[in-house]
DNA sequence: TATGAATGAGTCTTCATTCAT
DNA sequence: CATGAATGAAGACTCATTCAT
């Protein structure tokens, strides 16, 4: 399952404040307003007003924009992905599964950081993100290998229609997760969708999916 | 059909200069660095070196950075989305048709116009997009009511798997469509599929969309 | 007396828009921008824009900004010079009356010309003023000491309290001529004072000259 | 009556530098260029020059040009205003000794003050002065009807030729005060008048007034 | 005679970064 | 541990000026 992670919970009542829980504390501003307008459209100064805290701590703390973003990437982004790849490892169960397991936690994912779809639409995937290097590396050793491994897997399994490249269902999944929850706020207004909720979305998909994806029978 | 707009031809060799042409040029300029960087992190100083003129020409040309991204849109973006407009008019096609043409007619436009994925990525569909109050307009008056109408026609009908929700098929399309060309340049390294071009993309997607969103049987 | 001056009377019908005429009316434009705004705060452009012509044109008539200046000092306002020194030279009245009709002058003059007496305040009177130097040489030959002589004479003929500093008078003259009249938007707001004209303010003037404010007696 | 003000002295040799008399110090030259060049016409980069600091420092101190002007009003016009202020209020006094009180300080705040009747001159007085918003609300709240109040209760005791109107009178008072002072340099060279001082001038502006030009009988 | 195209220099402003305290 | 003071570099924008046509 996916935690929500957010803020390390400091119980009130502590001295709290230890340079730990700052730290966190920078991060999860800065997370939060990166994902909202844009790595380059957020100063840091922006960052340390938000946080109340003057612009020159956050270069004691993180010693510069650059390295900010290493601890972003590190400390926040890359540990996410960690239950995303149990799922795909999990070898108890059928691939066909396996795969269902990895959408619904996507989701999961997805819904609990809320700023991580935008973050990821536009640091990540459009050319020239500024995290994109940064987690290439990561995905290409650890996700995207492991996923179409299992969707391969699925195909030889008969579980899968075996004339979709394996490659393109892959992308097909990203398109129909982490896509509609960044431009969910979008569309609400565009298509008066008020009403519909990221579960509502998980289901859709997941019924697209598998009437799609499915082996004709 | 879709044409590829691109730059006017400007024959080198001849004088040309026109005030159109450049202002043409400028703007060809500034969409390729928008669509590769991101708007805010494109400043004129990097349009005005690409294109070999000063930054003061860009000014002289329009005014300030608002008024370049107004011409942007005006001139290069609203212009392309006639086509889609159209192919949902099209009051000859069955609804299923009509949808088809448009997913068709989509990937051509992307295809056509690399810088387009991208940039409507980060700078339409995400929040703090600098191009999004400037379309939503036009894209809430034009296209989404156009598209989400057709497909409750064609669910109607008993084209469509009338369990769906026909915004939600709204989502998916674009989801289908628009983020697999964006993020093309990522999984083709991440996948190692350089092999795959925008017409195996095409064809993969209609498949999976027939496939998914037909009526069970 | 003073003529209006303004902008050559171009009656309608005619061609009009001779090489020559077209220079006043560029004179005319940016002297009363020059007035309202100061020259400091007044680019080309904006006399170009209002005279409805190209900021190059400016150039074209007077080669550069320096130079619009000069035209505008020696055309328009020393010309207007010339009744004041008429009133001191006139041999034929007595130092008293002289005086007299210098004030009159001045303020008709100042009356006529609405642009002159902030234009004067600000550029001429004030350190820093763009027209200073240009005015100084011509006030200091032909106005100042002619003033300060009139003065003296009135005084030895007994028609001038001879305590009084001359030149100091001079001062005075000035500073409740010129300075209600530039300062005359202010304090019609400040004081409520919209019914007071010109003539009054010519009259108060004068009386404040010969009795001071002591109550008649 | 009124103090010099001026810099806080900071005894050259002391660190000093606090943020406070750092801040001083840059209002201090602004106000200094403003006065000699006029404030259309100063870059913040001429300030930052005179004090020895780079331009971005000014910014840091008062965030933009707006508000080093608003700190200019606030902190160096408005209090010196509080002495005429008080000398119009002096309860004590017959309003003819209240109108003398207050051209007596007015002359002795701005011979105190060289900056002050020219920067008044072009920036108040003026149409378009950049002060004269910021300052209007507070001349037409304490200074012009307590004045013009004044002169009305002087003519009602009969110390005041009640034949004049009492804002006109206000409109010379300023008219013999402010103008000669910010004209003097200009007068002082035209009229041959180094030797008279601000004290001169005072007296024979007092003259004036008490009995106009006419010779004593 | 007149101007459209173009630019260099300078202005205001923002921002990441440094450093002494 | 934290920050106030300060700055260099860069960005948007304005403007006087030039020049070929």
């Amino acid at each position: 399952m996916i935690d929500a992670r957010k803020s390390p919970g400091r119980s009130p009542g502590r001295p709290a404040k230890s340079r730990v829980d700052q730290r966190e504390r920078l991060l999860d501003v800065a997370i939060a307003l990166f994902g909202k307008q844009g790595i380059a459209a957020t100063p840091l100064s922006a960052i340390a007003r938000r946080a109340r805290v003057t612009p020159a701590m956050l270069h004691y703390y993180f010693g510069n924009r650059e390295r900010l973003l290493d601890a972003l990437v590190d400390e926040r982004i890359v540990p996410l992905m960690a239950t995303l790849q149990g799922d795909l490892d999990a070898a108890a169960l059928a691939p066909r599964e396996r795969i269902l397991a990895f959408v619904r936690d996507l989701f999961a994912l997805l819904a609990a950081n809320p700023w991580l779809p935008t973050l990821w639409l536009r640091e990540v995937l459009s050319e020239g993100g500024l995290l994109r290097e940064r987690l290439l590396a990561h995905i290409g050793a650890r996700i995207a290998p492991r996923l179409s491994g299992t969707i391969a897997a699925a195909q030889a399994e008969g579980a899968l229609n075996p004339a979709l490249d394996p490659r393109l269902v892959v992308v097909s999944l990203i398109g129909l997760t982490l896509f509609p929850l960044a431009a969910r706020p979008l569309w609400t207004r565009l298509l008066d969708a008020g009403d519909i909720g990221p579960d509502d979305l998980a289901r859709h998909t997941l019924t697209l999916l598998e009437h799609g994806l499915g082996a004709s029978r």
